[in-house]
DNA sequence: AGACGATACGGAACCTGGTTCCGTTTAGCA
DNA sequence: TGCTAAACGGAACCAGGTTCCGTATCGTCT
């Protein structure tokens, strides 16, 4: 059986083209934490020693450049929901717990939640990356804490926009702190024992 | 006695000047209803019938553009806030008028709460002028009903800015709605009964 | 090894939108 | 009516994204 479900057809690329397009990852890691996500097209392309013609061969959109950055720790971000799940001692604590860990990757993260909800066409493929990715996530633990009594229903994809939003402007030397709102929003979440 | 507290010397402006800068002023909203807060700087131009120059000499930054065309609202949504802390039954429920109040005022402003924070320099005036007259209105709803009991302290910066920051990509015609959220995030306020 | 077609590259050129600058116009006054 | 300072307009400039095409390189076939 072929390699399945990741390259299906694989028409064989150059070794110069998967070389350029690895050293241009790197160079867009490497200038998204120097400037943010809005890093000029430019600055890549010379950081990465290509041409900028090289990074829109490889990436048309800075979307799709951004989604490529960041895949991997979507993935393991979207993967620690039934982790959580399964070690805490309540639903509602892994749900904290996880939008925790999803506050954490945003404000690392200089200007991708800004990024996130840009109504520009050319953002639309990582706004559906995310939510392809997250909204799983969120939904099976809200569920789970819906489930249990502890939180009151709410649109999934409400709440994850509404997180991503507070985190926006936030950065590692900012004043503004979206952890205490997010987790208020949380508490807000909560049955009144009543 | 003078005019005080509105132009204090008035050093005597032409009448063309004053004449444009009114345009200017119309013209601006207009063209932030139609596009919103980052209208093309030549869109408003023409609107107005004045260059370009026109524009940068009654108001440097687009800071200040933006400040003029709504400083009445800021101020009305200002004043707002002692007036339903009188008519309302409960501090607590003043506070969620104003907070919807606030929350109205920026999703019909297109772009306006992305402004708000972006950290672009020429953007500190229009925070500042914000914060001078928002601030003290959510401190009194704030202290109000804490002194009474009905929600826990928070920095009245913090809450604005998060709430300014769910309002990011709402407007009339866009799913997404920030009241659930804002209104959630004052519910996770609330004292327990505990 | 050498040649050849396909693939990929580089960066100049172009476009859009903000900002500056200076020669020209005009209001206000004597 | 003439004069001067204030104000004007818009061409020119700058920055950053995007496109395009002549050139270089890879991989293969002989």
């Amino acid at each position: 059986m072929p390699a399945r479900d990741t390259d299906p057809p694989a028409p064989r690329k150059r070794a110069d083209a998967e070389r350029n397009k690895q050293a241009l990852l790197e160079a867009a890691a490497a200038a998204f934490v120097d400037s943010g996500v809005d890093a000029p097209v430019r600055d890549i392309a010379v950081r990465a020693g290509v041409g900028v013609g090289t990074i829109y061969r490889h990436f048309p959109t800075r979307a799709d450049l951004i989604v490529a950055v960041y895949r991997h720790q979507v993935q393991s971000c979207a993967q620690a929901a039934p982790a959580l799940l399964a070690s805490s001692q309540t639903p509602h604590h892994a749900l904290t717990a996880w939008i925790d860990l999803f506050v954490d990757f945003l404000i690392t993260k200089h200007g991708l939640a800004e990024a996130m909800h840009s109504d520009a066409a050319a953002f639309e493929p990582l706004h559906a990356y995310f939510l392809d990715h997250l909204l799983p996530a969120v939904t099976l633990l809200l569920d789970a804490a819906v489930d249990a009594g502890q939180i009151n229903p709410i649109d999934p994809l409400t709440l994850l926009q509404g997180v991503g939003n507070l985190c926006i402007g936030a950065s590692a030397n900012s004043p503004y702190n979206p952890r205490p709102l997010a987790a208020l929003l949380i508490r807000g979440l909560q049955t009144t024992p009543s």
